[in-house]
DNA sequence: ATAATCCATGAGCGACGCTCATGTCGCGAG
DNA sequence: CTCGCGACATGAGCGTCGCTCATGGATTAT
């Protein structure tokens, strides 16, 4: 046995297959042979010592060992791409060329990002963003970050929901208010049907459900907060929303703060711990960090 | 050009390189000839777009863009190295094998890392720690840290001493009192000289000394703590050293506390990036976390 | 049964990294 | 000034290894 590890095209193999879910698509999409993803993989399960993959009539799945093995060849394939930038700015001042992956949520992503974005560009003008819009629900941003996928993400931190973030690393931007929106022409929320949507995570508003003395007559269930907020405006009932989320609204809504006891969410990033000391990822948090997310939404 | 990205064999050529100061030198310890790393070099260097060595009658040093490839290159070596026994143990109920790197400072290896380990071993009895007793002066543990020669530090935080830790995480592990010992037979410190050695921060105790009605009327500089233990014992001075120092001092030392403004210092621990998420590091963090560090020193 | 669709296997070929031998450059001693 | 030494550079040849092609084996749906 020459070397016990594995090569850099044994690394994107793992990977492929994963993501392709069978040999043979995981060949194609590298522009390679099944035959030569066969060899590749066995040579790599021969150099570990595990199996990584079941396979089975309808593809091949990763064992346990392979899901490690993969999340760590997609970090380890990722720092590869990251030398050359990485270096080339050391003997060139600082500016960073290649790309660097984000993960955020909808409204983070519409109203977080721009000017974190603008502020990075001002500093690495050949650095291209690449921003990947995920549902915050399940794994959410959080997963992506922690399967190599993204290089930073922007997540709800919230120790009750998600259990402790495993395999990337979190640091808080800021509290988030819930506030509640209802038509500008009603006179209150009273007696319309409230509106959600799958990623609204419930847990963090139904304490505060609790404590009222009122109940919505129904509840609808709609796509995402651009929708909510769209139909609120069309009168067809009230809705909970974070902060964030009314940035750019449209109009013909009045929001209205819930009071001391206001539920809220911590948002916050998450970056991989591989990507953590890259001048690129660096220079995002520090961004986010000295981006204000203040002008406090409009609240009535 | 088909790969852009370094392989693992040009990897290892520019961590030997930069740590043999010289072609030839690299090629030896890894037993190639001087052709080969030259070729290696050579390609690196065309892949990334960089100049990484400054070649030159007395070998070769790092660029800027060769200081940050070699660390790079250390740290995926590292995880290359560590996918093996990860996903061997993600097969095989978390018992890890393989070997983690640990660096710290004197009286850290001694009086916190046995337990520590004893408790890693009961975890991963397949595991062999390796500790590297580092001086904490100039980089440090954390240096080893960041360039990628150990998993996992003990280091000194302190945010006046060193600047913002780059390339690594932290965490607090405790804060650490100074106490001042000095020879059992003597009434008090007064009219002893000081001794003091080269890792011991004074910028910890200057505030303190400014404080005082007295100073110590000469200075004596030992070799390191368990050094000037001996010596205060010996009734040749007195010293003022972190708690974890006295820790199975010998005999014949009377220590006396320093008040509510006693000087103190920060221990904690400091992980590479890359390494944080890997089962070795958190468990031994997890160790590290749970070890009571307690048994407050024995101070009169 | 038979077909379809996966993955496994073996032989041959080409690319690439290593070694050996030699070239080039800079610097200090005589 | 030039000689020599100690560094890296360069080129040709060779072996290893990964890729492809062709084919075999296993499992499931029809």
């Amino acid at each position: 046995m020459t070397t016990s590890e594995l090569a850099p095209h044994e690394l994107r193999v793992l990977v492929s297959v994963a993501e392709a879910q069978g040999f043979g698509a995981g060949a194609a999409r590298l522009g390679l042979t099944q035959s030569a993803v066969s060899h590749a993989v066995r040579t790599a399960e021969r150099k570990l010592g595990v199996v990584l993959f079941t396979r089975g009539r309808q593809g091949a799945a990763p064992t346990d060992a392979g899901v490690r093995a993969v999340s760590q060849a997609r970090h380890i394939l990722r720092l590869l791409d990251t030398m050359g930038p990485e270096a080339r700015a050391a003997a060139a001042g600082g500016q960073l060329t290649g790309t660097v992956r984000i993960a955020a949520f909808r409204s983070a992503a519409v109203h977080i990002l721009p000017g974190v974005l603008d502020l990075l560009r001002s500093r690495h003008p050949e650095l291209s963003p690449r921003v990947d819009i995920v549902r915050e629900v399940g794994a959410g941003t959080t997963g992506e970050v922690a399967e190599g996928r993204a290089d930073l993400g922007i997540a709800t931190l919230n120790p009750d929901t998600y259990p402790i973030p495993k395999d990337v690393l979190t640091g808080k931007l800021f509290d988030e208010r819930y506030v509640l929106v209802h038509p500008a022409g009603a006179a209150g929320p009273r007696g319309l049907p409230l509106i959600d949507w799958a990623e609204n995570c419930s847990s963090y508003t139904r304490r505060w459900w609790r404590e009222q003395d009122w109940l919505p007559t129904a509840t609808v269930t709609a796509e995402d907060d651009g929708v909510v907020l769209s139909m609120v405006a069309a009168g067809m009932g009230m809705a909970i929303v974070p902060e964030l989320s009314l940035r750019g609204a449209p109009g013909g809504i009045t929001a209205q703060d819930l009071g001391p006891d206001a539920p809220s969410r911590v948002v916050g990033y998450v970056v991989s711990p591989a990507m953590a000391s890259t001048a690129a990822v660096r220079d995002l948090i520090r961004g986010l960090r000295a981006t204000p997310v203040g002008a406090r939404a409009v609240v009535v």
